[in-house]
DNA sequence: CAGTGGTCTAGACCACGCG
DNA sequence: GCGTGGTCTAGACCACTGT
């Protein structure tokens, strides 16, 4: 049996990708939308709540349903890759970035290998592409706060471009963990992204040869924007490198 | 303002996770929880809908909801990786296969660089943890059937261990894309998992040192039981290895 | 304030699984 | 047939956004 809500929910998805609604407009009302339809406004949102999954409409408190943006696709390069260049350099990301002090608890201890307790900055950062966020990232370093000539004061344009690509050029290996779940509800307002949309989170160790921790980085990044790339060389005297 | 759904949705998961609710357990009916809570069935349904979203519940319908079993967590490895081994032997992963031949189209086309209509070999695969799935794998191969004695007649184990590993030893590249997204409808039920569960999809190709492709693989996994690990190492003359 | 989406109710009827 | 979940209705009231 076919569910009235996902007729529906095909009826506006052609108008979407058909244009008759064009990506930032707004949709009728639900009400409208279910007067429209001959159902009622629990169905109607069910038949919404499967295109917020598609990413295809935002829906905001108080305003309305907003046919969304065909996002970029972004790239994730693994290992000493950064984003995609083309992007990053096509989008003009910018960053809002904080950095603090914490203490190390449990699971971050673990991954940098350091004591309970242990001195760590955080690096707090959300990277937009016009006025839309589109990755979360929290990049931790053991130790105390770095040379002022080192981090920058105010917004840091310098740390911007850091952001995804690993921090510190001593590190002999890059470690990436990576795993697809819904986003945390903060994850999702930081979005704004849905609460049903999959999100790609990368925990990044990187370590130096002695196997020391110099920094762990954890991304999350939107589902429908963002794919990581990892390449591997088989060859003994050739290293490895991104696309 | 907090939700009443989300309320109940804390307190089952609360009886879930200190064990007052065993897996594999029934709850009780929709209506009965309902009833206990003093709220309606849709409310009380939107509370399960988080849970499941979570993994902690599965809803069968016309039986009841179980809480699942807290799959054992499985770790994919990049590059010449294959399962994480502790795992792989652990757990005799049985897999059901199947081989095809079919034509590349303009998407698989593009993968393996080959022209629209090429034959391509095409290996189905489903895996098991004792019986419950836990990973599809779709992997073409360029050109017709192998010869019988490399692929083995009627259910191969020999191609059971490689399902997950590259199968080419020529390969000279692996590139992984990695990205999170819902399952489709058959990708859920294939895999008995919710639709709300997010996946991590995996596209692997091999190429040779020419750059011909010799193997695109399209793995599925469930964001609930696997991560996938990848490993770079920096120096000139060291060879990439995985944990 | 008016209009929007967010949550919730108290039912109804349908589809599935099992005895 | 009976109990289960799946879908749906026709409202109600609350919370958020903009004027």
């Amino acid at each position: 049996m076919r569910a009235r809500h996902h007729d529906i929910a095909d009826d506006l998805r052609r108008q979407i990708t058909t244009g008759g609604i064009k990506p930032g407009e707004r949709l009728p009302s639900e009400s409208g939308l279910a007067a429209g339809y001959k159902v009622s406004t629990a169905t109607l949102r069910s038949a919404l709540s499967v295109l917020q999954g598609e990413g295809l409409v935002e829906k905001i408190h108080g305003k309305g349903n907003f046919v969304r943006h065909r996002p970029r696709q972004i790239t994730y390069v693994g290992g000493w890759g950064t984003l995609d260049p083309w992007t990053a350099a096509e989008t003009a990301l910018r960053v809002t970035d904080q950095a603090t002090q914490v203490e190390a608890d449990g699971h971050l201890a673990a991954l940098l290998r350091v004591p309970n307790g242990s001195p760590l900055t955080e690096y707090l950062s959300v990277s937009y592409e016009g006025d839309c966020p589109h990755s979360l990232a929290r990049i931790y370093v053991p130790g105390g706060p770095e040379p002022k000539e080192a981090l920058g004061n105010g917004p840091s344009y310098l740390h911007t471009e850091a952001s995804f690509a690993v921090l510190n050029a001593l590190s002999a290996e890059v470690r990436e963990i990576v795993s697809a779940r819904l986003p945390t509800p903060d994850e999702a307002s930081a979005l704004r992204i849905n609460p049903g949309l999959a999100i790609l989170a990368i925990t990044r160790i990187a370590a130096d040869t002695a196997g020391r921790v110099l920094e762990a980085a954890l991304l999350v990044f939107p589902g429908d924007r963002v794919e990581a790339v990892f390449t591997t060389h088989h060859a003994l005297n050739e290293r490895q490198t991104q696309a």
